[in-house]
RNA sequence: CGGAGUGUAGCGCAGCCUGGUUAGCGCACCUGGUUUGGGACCAGGGGGUCGAAGGUUCGAAUCCUUUCACUCCGACCA
């Protein structure tokens, strides 16, 4: 491709509201642009990387026996209905008409699809296993859209599914999917984890993400420094919290507190670990038929872990509650103790079988102290948040925090969706069953602003030579300079005869402006056919480094075959 | 969905408060010339329903009302 045939609008200013490398990078260089909110079109150098991580991802997946099918974007809402995710799924489901007044969604995830798709087809279990998968536009409408690429409304993802006659069988598949995804992602040249994912609402047996690790990340991860466990901060474990050093001994009693409602403030006060304390968080539990406060206590020193606890109390969410709706449920607000509550309460297992705690005495200005939970049938359950520096559940390291960029999901689902819309086959007994399934995706346009965020310098991209929308630029210094020309012309119609990736820049710009673009587009190497020419020189630059390396006329051809 | 903003040329912005000639600047673009190893210079030029609708006024980018779009913080996010 010449530069000049190329329509890669490259600009010296980003967009105001482009605040991550990636989407100032990948505007700036001409890749993508904004066509509305959470929208994004693909300029020519957008679709070449788009397509090329479309095809890792297909090629990944067609080597594990998944077979590529394409569904219709635009699904009729019966489906939705019949799966009972019409409601569920909220406005981020794009609804709309037809002309014959029948109702649509844009599809968002193709479960039911999917789903219809295979049921009455697969009738046995001879024709099982099957995973079948699509590459295909989604549509979630997002309350709020942002970071370009990365949260999109409209986005490229691939997602699959795959059915099973039992669990045993879907596991085998979930660990296959698992190391092909990460095949794809080794193969995109991205530092990432798999880690332990919370499986929400919809219950199953597990699922992990596919992390990749950025400074710009939306998810907390937590990652063990000494083995290979990680997880989501929303699914992290760890062991128990030791105790912090110093003998406490309390006698049993009740301790005036005056105006002290904070675990600062009274581990201050007391001059005792905030460990020892019982605190009390309140939440307003929504479920589907009623809401409703609850309370859930846990040590001082610890932090709730909302999803944790929506999984607890099964709500549909967790909502903040004033200190106005606690008053009015009877609560003292700063002073909330674990006894005789009539709203219900979860316990975080580190308070279970404990003693010399400080809590709430549900008595405006007092606490109570010394207090045991020795004999007492409380609600326990994981609710606390893991910290930096816990200790971890396999091997006892250490534990880091970290971010990531979720971009693969994989999930074992069971039978939730085949029972809900009546798929099921015969198996070798001849009883008719539901098909156990597992879903996978993989977010191929967040990939495209993933790469970027995590390979980029002051100046631009860094595209990896598997992602690259060319592998070699041809910047030929002056184009007036008919030596120059004739030199980089023929070294660039030797290398497309050789199948070679090059874009020869013979626009008639200064040197330091093909440079920037150069550094700014973010191609592996730039040959630089300049004044050394003359000399019988050219020049190889490596966007990585910024390094520039002499290297003779007559030699530059086979050095480029060689990288 | 709550809170806060912004809409003026392809991009970034000024002008608005305090209404008054042909609405300006930088970058980008076009023509000519001089330049040519790190985003050049000189001269000339093209490009705007000032987001939209309505209103006030002799006169509206500017004041008022409505509306749409986009953005930021938060909530939300298989």
């Amino acid at each position: 491709m010449r530069f000049t045939n190329l329509f890669a609008p490259t600009a010296k200013e980003a967009p105001k509201d482009a605040l991550l490398p990636s989407h100032i990078y990948l505007v700036r260089g001409g890749f993508v642009s904004q066509i509305g909110a959470g929208i994004y079109n693909f300029l020519p150098l957008g679709k070449i990387v788009l397509d090329k991580i479309r095809t890792i991802v297909k090629e990944e997946l067609d080597k594990a026996g998944c077979q590529e099918v394409q569904l219709g974007f635009v699904t009729p809402t019966e489906l939705w209905k019949e799966s009972g995710r019409y409601a569920k799924f909220g406005k981020e489901l794009l609804r709309f008409k037809d002309r014959k007044n029948n109702e649509f969604v844009l599809g968002p995830t193709h479960e039911e699809a999917m789903v219809d798709l295979v049921r009455n087809r697969l009738k046995s279990y001879k024709q099982l296993p099957l995973n079948l998968y699509q590459i295909n536009t989604k549509f979630r409408d997002e309350a709020r859209p942002r970071y370009g690429l990365l949260r999109g409304r409209e986005f490229l993802m691939k997602d699959g599914y795959s059915f099973h006659e039992d669990e045993e069988d879907l596991k085998r598949e979930y660990a296959l999917m698992e190391q092909t995804y990460s095949r794809i992602l080794e193969r995109l040249g991205l530092d990432f984890r798999v880690v332990e994912a919370d499986s929400g609402a919809i219950g199953g047996s597990g699922s992990r993400e596919l992390m990749v690790l950025a400074d710009n990340g939306e998810d907390d991860i937590i990652v063990c420094s000494g083995c290979d466990y990680a997880a989501n901060i929303e699914a992290a474990k760890r062991q128990a919290v030791s105790v912090p050093d110093g003998d406490v001994e309390m006698q049993a009693g009740t301790f005036h507190t005056p105006d002290i409602t904070t675990i600062e403030a009274l581990s201050d006060f007391f001059k005792i670990d905030a460990y020892y304390f019982v605190k009390a968080v309140a939440k307003k539990a929504i479920y589907e038929e009623e809401e409703k406060i609850v309370l859930f206590f846990l040590r001082g020193s610890d932090e709730l872990q909302e999803v944790k606890a929506q999984n607890t109390c099964g709500a549909l969410e967790l909502e903040d509650v004033s200190s106005e709706e606690l008053e009015a449920a009877g609560m003292v607000v700063g002073f909330i103790g674990p006894h005789n509550q009539s709203v219900d309460c979860y316990f975080d297992d580190s308070l279970k079988k404990a003693s010399s705690l400080i809590c709430g005495a549900n008595k405006k200005d007092y606490h109570d102290i010394g207090v045991s939970f020795e004999n007492e049938e409380f609600d326990y359950h994981d609710i606390t948040s893991v910290n930096a520096g816990d200790r971890c559940v396999a091997c006892g390291s250490a534990l880091e925090i970290t971010k990531g960029i979720e971009v693969g999901h994989i999930f074992q689902l069971g039978t939730a969706y085949s029972e809900a819309l009546g798929a099921t086959f015969l198996d070798r007994n001849g009883k008719s069953k539901p098909l156990v399934m597992g879903t996978y995706g993989i977010g191929v346009s967040r990939l495209v602003a993933v790469m970027i965020e995590q390979h980029h310098d002051e100046k631009g991209c860094l595209w990896t030579d598997a992602t690259t929308p060319f592998k070699f630029d041809i910047v030929i210094s002056s184009i007036k300079d008919e030596e120059q020309v004739s030199f980089a012309t023929s070294l660039y119609e030797q290398m497309q005869e050789e199948n070679i990736s090059v874009l020869l820049d013979d626009r008639n710009e200064r040197f330091g402006f093909k440079m920037g673009d150069f550094e700014l587009l973010g191609f592996p190497y730039a040959i630089i056919v300049g004044k050394g020419l003359k000399e019988g020189e050219v020049q190889l630059g490596h966007r990585a480094t910024l390094e520039k390396e002499t290297i003779h006329k007559d030699e530059i051809f086979e050095k480029i075959k060689g990288l």
